[in-house]
DNA sequence: GGCAAAATAGACCGACCGGTCTATATATTT
DNA sequence: AAATATATAGACCGGTCGGTCTATTTTGCC
């Protein structure tokens, strides 16, 4: 059954690793213990070495969120509920990894500098990818697509916002109280008046 | 004139490094360069070495950050107006810093691990009496405290989660899609009615 | 001036970093 | 079975990492 290649487990080791500690906080051996691979197993499949695992790592873990929208989206057709649950999901990753474990892609982003080109365009693909689906959903729900856009960077915000904060509390409470105070404000005014 | 001692030259060199890459990202090296002093001054102002100098930078600009606070809220009485300036002010950072100048604090919240006690103990004091200082003026505006602290995590995860998305874009349209997603909601239905 | 404390200066260290390279084993194809 | 890609394996390398240590200079105080 475990049919799992070397290459999958470098990108998945590299994926954990990023949303534990980000790039530059997990050496290669680390990666390549994890993984249970060789050094030339790495530079053998991905032979720019760690930048090029982790364009990788970033490209996997974008595909993981659209599956995962798709999900969410399929089974809540109400965007603001569906996006409800999105955050639910985080939060309880974040807690029962005792607050290691947030966003995937942000410490990277955050680490990233200007020569990290590869790097920064799979980020920005990826959460173009990102705002797109949420606009998307929140437009055929019924706003006009200027405030869907808009909508949607809001809840991304509030997403990575949201986790950092209960990451450096220790604690869900920050997240649990910005996303009461959205859904609060978004509530009443709403084509549909949702309340999550 | 320039009375700048090598104490605060290394804590400024290490919060500038922490807003453009982090604490992973930058070596002692670097920051020596930067700073202009040797070794040798580092390890007398700072026994712990780089962690301490990072928890010192970090305090350093936690009060930076107070002192922020209370010249807005001292100009501008409206919070949601303040608040507004505060976004601005840090969007027009990041811009002219080529989108490399963002929070200097999230970096090092996420790439933190559970064994970098003090930094984490550091942020933890610095998110949380910003989140105060903003519950604070919200309260004081009128509203009830514990909506206050709602809207105050709020706010701090726009500004967070803002910034993080502007970086990866290379430009402002998200945190600003993201504000004026925010602000048209709070505009009618708040104490007072405000628009920025 | 004389003296002690504070600060500066940088040579030096072992550990680990990411990356290269050669050798071997394992499939795949013919 | 032979030949050929593909993949695994890990020794090895120069460079840089954070940190220590000793020596020297500067400062503040009597």
């Amino acid at each position: 059954m475990k049919k799992t290649s070397t290459r999958d487990k470098l990108i998945h080791a590299m994926a954990d690793a990023l949303q534990r500690k980000g790039l530059h906080g997990v050496g290669l051996s680390e990666l390549l213990e994890i993984a249970g691979a060789p050094k030339g197993s790495l530079y053998h499949h991905f032979p720019g070495g760690k930048s090029e695992l982790a364009v990788a790592a970033i490209e996997h873990i974008s595909r993981h969120i659209d599956g995962l929208f798709s999900q969410l989206f399929a089974q809540q057709t109400d965007p603001l509920k569906a996006l409800h649950n999105w955050l639910q999901g985080a939060l309880q990753q974040l807690e029962s990894s005792q607050f290691e474990r947030g966003c995937p892609l942000a410490t990277i982003a955050l680490e990233s500098g200007p020569e990290d080109v590869e790097i920064r365009a799979a980020l920005q693909r990826s959460f173009t990818a990102v705002r797109q689906a949420l606009s998307a959903q929140l437009h055929a729900y019924g706003n006009p697509s200027e405030q869907a856009d808009n909508l949607a960077a809001l809840f991304v915000a509030l997403y990575e916002g949201g986790l950092l904060q209960a990451r450096v509390a220790g604690s869900s409470e920050p997240l649990k109280r910005a996303a009461t105070a959205l859904f609060n404000l978004t509530r009443e005014q709403f084509p549909g008046g949702v309340r999550p």
